[in-house]
DNA sequence: CGTTTTTGACCTGCGC
DNA sequence: GCGCAGGTCAAAAACG
C-alpha cells in the first residue's frame, strides 16, 4: 500500500482489512456535493454542482469473478454519484473503454473503462440512472499509482492536484 | 499508422 | 444443471 491514492484522501480507510471475513466487496459511496472539506476532487467537482440528491440505497454486489482465481484480493470500489449531461467525467487520467453492457434495471448501458497506464489496473465504470437521466454514477475500482496524465489545462486542475498532494 | 471505440462472444457466480 | 446477469476479451472498425 505504498501507493498513494491521489484522489481519495478518505480512501486510507480501505487498508483496515479488519473485518473482511466473507465479504469480498467493499464500496464507499460518495456523493457529488459541494463539500469543500478536503475531498481533493474539486477539479471534477467544478463540472458538477448538485447540492440536492439524497438518493441512496444503491445496491451493487461485486462478485470477483476473476478468470483463474489468481487474485481474490479485496477490491475497494468508490462510487461517485454526480449530475452531468455527459458520461465522460474526465478526472485527469487516460481511460480506455473495454466493454459496455446493459443493466437489468437500467435502460442505459454501463460503460467499463480501464486506465491505459502500464501497471495501472485501475478500472472504472460509468452508469446512468434510468430514473434520472442527468444522474451519472461513476464507480472507481483500484488506486492509481502514478501521477495524473493530463496537461495543465486550467487552474482548476492545477489546484485540484495541489490539494490532492497536499493531503499527504 | 497507432490508438481507441465498438460490439458480439465468452466466462463466471448465483439462484432456481 | 440450466439460465440469467454481470464482467471481460478480442477482432474489426473508426478516428486522429
Amino acid at each position: 500500500m505504498e501507493n498513494y491514492a491521489p484522489m481519495f484522501p478518505s480512501a486510507s480507510s480501505h487498508e483496515f482489512s479488519s473485518k473482511n471475513n466473507n465479504s469480498t466487496k467493499e464500496e464507499l459511496f460518495f456523493q457529488g456535493k459541494k463539500s469543500t472539506t478536503n475531498s481533493g476532487f474539486l477539479g471534477l467537482m467544478a463540472s458538477m454542482e448538485t447540492p440536492n440528491r439524497g438518493s441512496t440505497s444503491f445496491e451493487n454486489e461485486v462478485k470477483s469473478c476473476k478468470m483463474k482465481g489468481e487474485k481474490k484480493i479485496k477490491k475497494p470500489r468508490y462510487a461517485f454519484q454526480t449530475r452531468s449531461q455527459v458520461d465522460i467525467l474526465d478526472d485527469g487520467y487516460r481511460w480506455r473503454k473495454y466493454g459496455q453492457k446493459a443493466v437489468k434495471n437500467n435502460k442505459f448501458p454501463r460503460s467499463y473503462y480501464r486506465c491505459t497506464h502500464q501497471g495501472c489496473n485501475v478500472k472504472k465504470q460509468v452508469q446512468r440512472l434510468s430514473k434520472d437521466e442527468g444522474v451519472v454514477v461513476t464507480t472507481y475500482e483500484g488506486m492509481h499509482s502514478h501521477p495524473i496524465d493530463k496537461s495543465t489545462d486550467n487552474f482548476e486542475h492545477i489546484l485540484s492536484q495541489m490539494q490532492i498532494y497536499a493531503s499527504f
